[in-house]
DNA sequence: CTGAAAGCGCTTACAG
DNA sequence: CTGAAAGCGCTTACAG
C-alpha cells in the first residue's frame, strides 16, 4: 500500500480511499488505480479485518454437508451470502455435542462475524446458557422464544399435513420413521407431534409399534427402519418419513421385499430434495421454502451483527405438500 | 491479551507462549490459563494472521456445492482440512468463466492460504497464464504437466472400463451422455476418448448419433438426453453416462417411456454417489477413491504452501467399476 | 525462561 | 480533498 502510494505520489490515506470508494478526485483516482494495477497490489484482508474488527466471513455449521438437504441449503446460503459481500465457511459437527458446543461458543476464535447453525444435539436450554456473543442464527428447530434468533418452518403443521394426506387416501396403518427420543426439543419431536395430531384428527389409533426411531437421517437408516416395519405381524400401508433420504432408503427396502409403492404402501418424505423428484416412484414430500430459509437466516444474521443487543427474533418460513407418485398421484408410467 | 498478561502478572510474550504451546514454567502456565479462563479471552485471529502472513483458511471452489459428487467431496475435504488445522471456505463458480478466472487469480484478496479448484470452463492454458501466486490445486481434469498441481483419476481408463463392461454384456448400441464440445480439455473429453476406445476394442462402430452432449451434469440434463435417445429410429441398448446424476435422470426417462433397466437398456454412471446405491435399480458406476482425492488434494496444497516454488505435481487416484443392477447384476427383487 | 518493543498492513480520527 | 500519525492485537527477534 505504501508502494502504491509512493508510485502514485499520494498518501496511503488516498490509496485507502480509492480502494474503499471514498471521494477522490478523478485524476488522482486514475493515478492510484494505475499504480495498483502496475504493482498488482491487493489489500491484505487480515490487516483490514484487524482494523475493522470484522472478517466478512460467516460460518454455516451443519452435521454433514453431503446430506442432500444441507447441500442444497449450503448452496443457497453461499449464494445469498455472496450477494451481501460475505463468504461462507463450512463447519461439520457430525451431530457431536462437543463440536456443537464449540459452535455455540463462537467457534474458538474470532474468525467469523456470525454463524448459521443447524443443531442436532443442542437444545434451547444449552443455547440459552451460552456466554459467547458471536451472532448466532439457529436453523430448523422451534426453540422457545427469547433464546436466540432462529428460522424454521412450522414442522408440526407440515407433518400434520403430510400425515393427513395419507389418511385422506384411505390409509389406515400409517407408520412414522425418524423419531429421535434422545432429543426432546428437536425437529423430530415437532414432526412426531404433527403426525400424532393428524392420526387423531382422522380418528386413527396411534400404534406405537409403527413409530420408528432413526439415529441419523441417511438412506441406510430409512432402509433399516423399513425392514423392521415389514417384519411386523401387521405391517403399515403407509409411511411418513421425517426426511427424504429416510424415505428413499425405505422405498428401496420396501421394493426389495415385494411391496408395490404406492399400491401396497404409500410413502411421504420431507425436504423436497432433488433426488426425490426423479426417483421411481417420485416422492411425495413436504417442500420447505429453502431459498426463503437461506434469505431469512442471512437477514437475521446481518441484522444481529448490526444490532447485537436487539431482542431475538423467530421467522417461520412457508412450506407446501407436493404430491407425487409415491403416495398415489398419476400413472407411474407413460408408455 | 494485555489484560490477561496483567491479570496473570506476566508479559504478553508469556501469554503468547502459553497460547502457542511454547515452553513456559508449569506454575506460570497455570496462572496464565486461569487468567484466560477468567477473562474469557480468545485470540484475535485477524491479528495473528496479519503477523503470521497466513489465515488458516483454504477455499474449495466448485461449480455448485449441492451437486452430489461435490457435496460428498466437500464433506471429505472439510474433514481432512480440519485434521490439518485448516478451515474450508466454499466458493461457487457456477461454471462461469469470469468467476473461475477470479478463483485462478487468487480470489480477490489474501483471504485464503490456498485453493482447491474444480474447473469447468478454464483449461490448462488459461491456468498457465495465471500470475497470482496463491497455491492452487486443480481437481478432476488431466492437465498437461507443468502447469499446476492437480489430482485426478484416470478418466480415459475409467470410461473405457465402464464401456467395456457394457460391451462385455453383449450390448451393441452403447450410447454416451455427457460430452461437452465447448471444453476440449475437460474431464468430459477424457471420458469420451475412453468410451470411443472401448467401442474400438470391442469392434463396435461408433455411431455419432448415440453421443449426446450435456451442458450441465444434473438429473434434468440426463433426462433430456435420454428422451432424445429414445426418439432415435434405432435406440441404444445401453447408456454410459459421464456422471451418476445424468444416469439417474436418464433412468427416470427410460422408465417413463417403458424401457426396462437393464433388460432393454443397461445404464452405467460415474462417481458412485450415495443416491445411486439405493436407487431402483441400483446404479452400476465408476467409483473414484473420493477420500483419496480429498487427501491428495490437501497434501499437495499443504506442500505447495510450504514450498511455493517446487515443480508442479500430478497425482492419479484409483477408481474401480462397481457393477450393480442397472447393468444386469443380480435379481432386482428378493421376495 | 521472560520482558520491552517493533512491526505486520491496514483504517480513521485529527489537522491542515 | 489530502497528509501524517496512531492504533487494531497479535508475534517475534532482541536483550537480559
Amino acid at each position: 500500500m505504501k508502494d502504491v502510494a509512493a508510485r502514485a505520489g499520494v498518501s496511503v490515506k488516498t490509496v485507502s480511499n480509492v480502494i474503499n470508494g471514498a471521494h477522490v478526485g478523478a485524476a488522482t483516482r486514475e493515478r492510484v488505480e494505475r499504480a495498483i494495477a502496475d504493482l498488482g497490489y491487493r489489500p491484505n484482508i487480515s490487516a483490514r479485518n484487524l482494523r475493522r474488527g470484522r472478517t466478512g466471513i460467516l460460518a454455516l455449521a451443519v452435521s454433514e454437508v453431503d446430506v442432500p438437504y444441507f447441500a442444497e441449503l449450503a448452496r443457497l446460503i453461499v449464494d445469498t451470502a455472496e450477494e451481501h459481500g460475505y463468504t461462507i465457511l463450512i463447519d461439520q459437527t457430525g451431530g457431536d455435542p462437543k463440536r456443537e458446543q464449540y459452535v455455540v461458543d463462537g467457534m474458538g476464535a474470532r474468525l467469523v462475524d456470525g454463524i448459521v447453525f443447524s443443531p442436532v444435539a443442542m437444545d434451547h436450554l444449552d443455547i440459552a446458557r451460552r456466554t459467547d456473543t458471536t451472532p448466532l442464527i439457529l436453523l430448523g428447530e422451534r426453540v422457545s422464544a427469547g433464546t436466540a434468533d432462529h428460522v424454521a418452518i412450522d414442522n408440526v403443521a407440515a407433518a400434520r399435513t403430510a400425515t393427513a394426506h395419507l389418511a385422506g387416501q384411505g390409509r389406515r396403518r400409517i407408520a412414522a420413521i425418524g423419531t429421535q427420543p434422545s432429543y426432546a426439543q428437536g425437529t423430530a419431536t415437532m414432526r412426531e407431534s404433527g403426525y400424532r395430531a393428524a392420526l387423531n384428527d382422522a380418528g386413527l389409533p396411534v400404534d406405537e409399534s409403527l413409530i420408528v426411531a432413526a439415529r441419523q437421517y441417511h438412506r441406510r437408516d430409512g432402509a433399516e427402519a423399513a425392514a423392521y416395519l415389514t417384519e411386523l405381524e401387521n405391517p403399515p400401508d403407509a409411511v411418513f418419513c421425517f426426511n427424504d433420504t429416510l424415505a428413499l432408503g425405505a422405498m428401496r427396502t420396501l421394493h426389495d421385499r415385494g411391496y408395490r409403492i404406492p399400491e401396497d404402501v404409500a410413502v411421504v418424505g420431507f425436504d423436497d430434495i432433488d433426488d426425490g423428484r426423479y426417483n421411481v416412484p417420485s416422492l411425495t414430500t413436504i417442500s420447505p421454502d429453502k431459498a426463503g430459509i437461506a434469505r431469512s437466516a442471512l437477514r437475521l444474521l446481518l441484522d444481529r451483527i448490526a444490532a447485537v443487543d436487539s431482542p431475538p427474533r423467530e421467522v417461520t418460513v412457508s412450506h407446501e405438500l407436493r404430491v407425487r407418485e409415491s403416495s398415489g398421484a398419476g400413472p407411474r408410467r407413460r408408455p
